[in-house]
DNA sequence: TTGAAAGCGCTAACAA
DNA sequence: TTGTTAGCGCTTTCAA
C-alpha cells in the first residue's frame, strides 16, 4: 500500500520517478504555482510527503535570487535593551522569513559584518543596529542594493528607512514630572557626550526646564556613559563635592540602578532622601521599583521587521524609507517617591 | 593609475576579464587554496577588492554543499536564560560561521523548525534548545544526517550531543546551604512535576534532606510552573494555610525573585522572617541580592557551539557525539541571611 | 497543462 | 601552475 518510508532524504529526481511527470512540474506543484492540474499537483504533493522530499534552499536562492532570509546585526547582546528589540523582530519574522543573527562588537566589524551579510547575498535585507555608524558606512550599504532598516541610528539619509525611539519629549516628561513633584535639586546623569541619544534627551531636560523657568547648575549634570559602575563613580564624587541632591535623572536604566543600589547602600533612603528616574524600562527597572521611561522595544523590533519585509516585497513601493518615531511614556513607580507615604508617616 | 571604483557589484567574470585568468584560478586565489601562484594570487585578489567583487554565497553552498551557518533552535526568548546561552554561542561562533535563529514558540514548531532547518540544508548543523521534544523527535532530526548539539535536553540518546547544567548535586549544595544556616521550616518550591530538570532538582533536595537526616513536610513542597505568577499563588497560600516557614528554596530566580517581592510587600523581612534561595542566576538576582545557584549558561553556549563545529569539520571524530555536563555554583548572597546581622542588632 | 533545456554562480576533477 | 568543463539542484522561459 504505502511505498515504503525512507528515512534518508530522497531526491528531486525520486519524486519526478515516482510520479511520472518532469522536474518543472514538481516545481510548479511544490511551490503553488499556476500550470498544473489540480490532481497532479496532490499527487506531487503527496508523493514528495511519503519520500521525505524537501528542496534544498541553496539551489533556490540561487535561481530565484532571493533567500527569505534577512539579517540582524546587532552591536551588543546587552540583555534589556537587545532582548526586547529581538524579540518583536522574531516575532514578526515568525513564519514570514528566517533569520541571520550576526554581533558587531569588535571596531571594525561594524561594516564588515553587515556588508559582508548583502555582498555575499546570504539575506534578502538588514536589519541594522549600531551607534558607531558613520553616514559614509551607510552610503555604502545603501550601494550594494538591498533594502535596510536602521533602528536607533542618526543616518542622516532619509532614503534609508529606520525606526527610533523618542528621546527629546520623553525625557522632558521625566524632568517634568520630577520637578512637578517638588524637588529642588536634581542632579541629570547623561550618556556620552557625543552620543546622539543622549543630546537629544538633554534636549528634552532643557526644554522641560525651560518650561518651569529653572535651570540647572553645570556642577549637576554629570557625564555618564551608559555604564553602572562609571555612573556611580561619577555621582558618587558629585555627592561628596557639593550640597546634596533631592534626585536623580539618569540617561538610562543601567545607571539609574546603579546608582540607586548605591544610594542604598550608603544609608539613603530612596525616594526619601534622593528620588531616581530612569530611562529604557528594562526587566530588571520593574523588580527595583524604578520610576523610567519605558521605551517601546519590542514594537520598535516588529515595526523594524515589518518595514524590511514591505521594502523586500516591494523595493519601489511608497514609503519604503519611511522613518518612525516611537514615543516612550513614563512609567511612575516607587523610586521617584509619587507614591511615597509622607515622612513623617514613614517608619524610620 | 586605478581602475574606476564601481559602486555596483562587480560579477566574477569582471575579475577574470581584469586579471586575465579563469574562473577557476580566481576561485582558488580567493579561497586560499594551493595551486595559484603567488603573484598572481595577489593580483586576483587585489582585483577582487579593487572591483568591489564578493562571492555569492548560495553558489558557493550549492557547490560545495557546506553553508559555514550553524541553525539555532529557541524554545523561547526569556532574558535572563536565553540571552546568556546565546551569547555564549555568538561568541564561540563570530569569526568561524554564521547563525541562523529561529524561535519555536508554536506547538508543533518545537520539531517542524529544526527539521525544515535541516533537510533544506539552510545550516550545516544545528543547536538545539526545547524541553518539549521527545526521543521520537530527536532521532528523526538524527536522520537528518547533520551533527546536532541539544542543550539541557534529556534525548536519552547517547548518540547526540548534548551540554547541561547539573542540576542535581547543585540543588543539593542550596540545600545543605540553608539547613546549614539553621533554617528548620523551608519550602521548596518546585518546577513542573513532569519537567526532568525540576525533578534532578528534587533528587539533590533529597539527597541533602538525607544527609542531614530530615525531611520535609508534602505539605511544604509547593509545585511551581517555573512562573513567577504562579509561584507568589502557590506560595502565598501556604503562607495562610500553614504554620510560617522560615525559608524558601525556589527552583529557579523567577519564581525566587517574585516570592521575594511579594514577601517584602507583604511587611516579611526577608531574610529575617525567611530566607530565600533560587537557582539560575539570571542578572536580576544580583540586583535583588538574591542567594541562588549560579547556573554557567554563557559556559554553556560556547561548548555546544564548539561541540558543534567540532562535529561538523568531521562528523566521525572521537567523541562527536560528547555529553558534557556543567556544575552550578552556589552564590551567597543576602536574601539567605548568611551575611545578616542578628535580629537583635537590626535596626527595626 | 506539461516537458525540455538554459541558466543561476560557484567548485573541483581532470587535462594541458 | 593554469584552464576547461561538468556538475550542484533548483526555477523559468519557450515549445509542444
Amino acid at each position: 500500500m504505502t511505498a515504503k518510508r525512507s528515512t534518508v532524504r530522497a531526491t528531486r529526481e525520486d519524486v519526478c520517478r515516482a510520479v511520472g511527470v518532469s522536474s518543472a512540474t514538481v516545481s510548479r506543484a511544490l511551490n503553488n504555482k499556476p500550470g498544473v492540474g489540480a490532481e497532479l499537483r496532490e499527487k506531487v504533493i503527496a508523493s514528495a510527503r511519503e519520500l521525505n522530499y524537501v528542496p534544498q534552499a541553496a539551489a533556490r536562492h540561487l535561481s530565484r535570487a532571493k533567500t527569505d532570509t534577512i539579517g540582524v546585526v546587532f552591536q551588543d547582546l546587552n540583555a534589556g535593551w537587545f532582548m526586547n528589540i529581538f524579540r518583536g523582530i522574531m516575532n514578526r519574522c515568525s513564519g514570514a522569513c528566517h533569520v541571520l543573527n550576526t554581533l558587531s562588537t569588535r571596531a571594525g566589524d561594524e561594516f564588515e559584518l553587515p556588508h559582508r551579510m548583502l555582498a555575499e547575498r546570504r539575506v534578502d535585507g538588514l536589519i541594522w543596529l549600531d551607534q558607531r555608524v558613520t553616514p559614509r558606512m551607510v552610503s555604502k550599504i545603501k550601494d550594494l542594493g538591498a533594502p535596510v532598516v536602521t533602528i536607533q541610528m542618526k543616518t542622516g539619509d532619509r532614503q534609508v528607512a529606520g525606526v527610533s525611539i523618542e528621546n527629546c519629549e520623553s525625557s522632558a516628561e521625566a524632568v517634568r514630572h520630577l520637578l512637578g513633584l517638588g524637588y529642588r535639586r536634581p542632579v541629570i546623569v547623561t550618556g556620552p557626550r557625543d552620543n546622539s541619544d543622549s543630546k537629544q534627551k538633554w534636549l528634552g531636560v532643557e526644554r522641560a526646564l525651560a518650561e518651569l523657568n529653572r535651570t540647572i547648575p553645570p556642577a549637576d549634570v554629570l557625564e555618564g556613559h551608559h555604564m553602572g559602575s562609571h555612573a556611580v563613580r561619577v555621582f558618587s564624587e558629585r555627592i561628596k563635592a557639593g550640597p546634596k541632591p533631592d534626585a536623580v535623572f539618569a540617561f538610562n536604566d543601567e545607571m539609574a540602578i546603579a546608582i540607586l543600589l548605591w544610594l542604598r547602600e550608603h544609608g539613603f533612603r530612596v525616594p526619601g532622601d534622593v528620588a531616581v528616574v530612569g530611562f529604557d524600562g528594562i526587566p530588571e527597572s520593574k523588580n527595583m521599583g524604578l520610576t523610567t521611561v519605558e521605551t517601546p522595544l519590542f514594537d520598535c523590533g516588529v515595526i523594524a521587521a515589518q518595514l524590511l519585509l514591505e521594502a523586500i516585497a516591494d523595493p519601489f513601493r511608497e514609503g519604503a524609507a519611511r522613518q518612525v518615531l516611537l514615543k516612550g511614556h513614563l512609567c511612575v513607580r516607587e523610586t521617584c517617591g509619587a507614591h511615597a507615604v509622607k515622612p513623617a508617616e514613614r517608619t524610620s
